[in-house]
DNA sequence: CGTTCGGCTGGAATCGTTTCCAAAAGTGTG
DNA sequence: CACACTTTTGGAAACGATTCCAGCCGAACG
């Protein structure tokens, strides 16, 4: 541990010039080449390196950026970190990680802290965007970016995509290759995904041309593997209607879907001879899962890099309009479903 | 977006009081009932909120603290972070997450970068750990807390694991369920991990009752999945020496673990009937893969939690003594090598 | 040679907070 | 009523940096 850091004062002293002249030598802004040899040697010898907080307080500028999830547990918000670091860092941006609960009231009480100005912006993907959120992140002190709902009518930025969009693609996937028997196992309603991707499931079994013999609905407590086993060993156990038993099951994420695969198992059905299942995000453990996993990717790492770069231009310029962004959803066939024709 | 936020110059005017009375009374620190109660009307009616960077610039403390990591990817950083950030937050701290490439110079200048003071203490966990590093912690100016190699010799506080004794673990549980032929899938050597992992394996296969009819091993490129898929297939096509085909392989972690389980798959070899695997780390994802994966667990959440309080205790008492932390590591059996006698 | 102009430099203000110190106000006792 | 003593208050000085502003100097030009 050094006694004391050194201070620009005491680079100065040692130049043995003021205090301005010394700041604007290391910046190279406006001094002389003999000031700035004369002012660099001193720093060096000092061993000096700015101060991060008396320049934040100075410039009103932090260079860091929050970005706040409900669980980093999940894969798809490490994605997004990752993605959002990688634009943010190279500007010189430090990311703070933040976890909301996920409820939407501590939500609004971290984007309320922001008033406390410790970071310069925030990204933030809330699972439930109610009044009082959206409220709070129209007053805030500093720029907000959103991952989720499209907010761009309230004059908030937001990176959205069509999971909506997404399920009805897993669904006629599905369909296409000759599964009729179709579960959803969505996560809770009230949240952001689980109403985008209800509304995609209901509209897909729907559509012109969809053949089903059996439709049934589960609901997970969380968009977690635990609470995906759990609720899909209930769409398993519905007695069969007449109709046999499900021969497809669209996941609402891929953990849900891991636990579909589990659930599957238990009961001896084989995935995906037996039963078809599908995921949505595209984390990079489906690949590797047995069997690996046909999923919806909803572009994690493109949407969180799309955040970080709205973040940047708002941060540059504050008076900057709301900007929206939309990733689109894509299927990517593995081996969950692509069991053949039975 | 509001105006500008209010300052505490602003709440004392408002009051009528003086500035050094009004910081007091936010405080409840000397100050009069009635002087309280005035400052917090005023206070609620700007909606003040302290200034983060102006209290850190006067107190000397930022209120966080820099988490490092080579790859925040990788699931066991994930489940430090969570447990680092879960005994921080309650204490008003927040969590700087930072990717050091995974060279060590990088490294070194991220704790050099230390210096600046944007955080009040840094808990890192590197891959590999060199002279010049371990100089810069000892010089660094916040306290730092090593998580991996154990570093009292050098005074710096760590919270470090018997990882050789974990493979040594592994190793003795195949041997236990009859495997003789066993191959040993590493990182690269030049790793903390790496390094400490290939001691265990050779202290484990070369004590005193063990009984091999084959030894293989072989190095992936890093610690992820994709680098064990590739060395995992190399390992496998090394032709028999007279002996037959491994049945049994320890990967250093999990993530190489699963890399293996798909390699036998595509040589039709099943797991564990043909070959049993182990993995180490007991990520989440290991207990619902399939065949869920046996694996050492290391306690990276006990980890976490370890560092995060010597680091509490650190910032709080800055002339505190390093400290160490020793966490076991326990093996837990799954399908991954529970295939019973063959 | 005097003037103007440009480039460098140093003094001082500023960002928002906490805290030391001295003064003022209140309290109780002799 | 004076005194000692304890709260309570306000003024001012930090913390470490950037930047405005005025002054200084030398060069160029008429």
């Amino acid at each position: 541990m050094t006694s004391t850091r050194a201070t620009l004062q005491q680079v100065a002293e040692r130049a043995g010039v003021s205090l301005a002249s010394t700041s604007r030598a290391l910046h190279g802004t406006g001094a002389s080449k003999a000031m700035v040899e004369r002012v660099r040697a001193a720093a060096a010898e000092l061993g000096y390196s700015p101060d991060a907080v008396g320049r934040s307080l100075r410039m009103k500028k932090t260079f860091q950026i929050a970005f706040a999830v409900a669980d980093i547990g999940n894969p798809v918000y490490v994605e997004m970190m990752r993605a959002i670091h990688g634009v943010l860092a190279p500007h010189g941006y430090r990311v703070v990680v933040m976890t909301t609960g996920d409820t939407t009231g501590s939500t609004a009480d971290l984007v309320r802290s922001l008033n406390s100005g410790f970071v310069d912006g925030m990204v933030i993907s809330p699972l439930r965007t109610d009044d009082r959120l959206i409220q709070e992140i129209q007053q805030a002190a500093v720029p907000v970016v959103v991952i989720g709902r499209a907010l761009g009518d309230h004059g908030i930025s937001s990176v959205s995509t069509d999971s909506a969009g997404g399920i009805g693609a897993a669904v006629r996937h599905l369909h296409a290759i000759g599964r009729r028997r179709v579960g959803f196992l969505n996560g809770p309603l009230d949240t952001t995904p689980g109403e985008a991707r209800q509304r995609g499931f209901d509209a897909a079994v729907r559509a012109e041309g969809f053949a089903a013999e059996r439709i049934e609905v589960e609901i997970a407590g969380d968009f977690t593997v635990a609470a995906g086993l759990e609720a899909a060993r209930r769409l398993f156990a519905r007695a069969p209607d007449g109709a046999g038993q499900l021969d497809a099951v669209v996941a609402a994420n891929d953990l849900l879907a891991i636990g579909v695969i589990h659930a599957a198992r238990e009961l001896g059905l084989s995935v995906p001879q037996d039963v078809a299942v599908t995921g949505m995000d595209d984390i990079e453990i489906g690949r590797v899962f047995h069997p690996s996993l046909t999923s919806v990717s909803l572009g994690s790492t493109e949407r969180g890099r799309a955040a970080a770069q709205l973040m940047l231009r708002l941060t540059e310029d504050p008076g900057q309009q709301a900007q929206q962004v939309a990733v689109g959803p894509a299927l990517i066939v593995r081996k969950s479903t692509d069991g053949g024709a039975r």
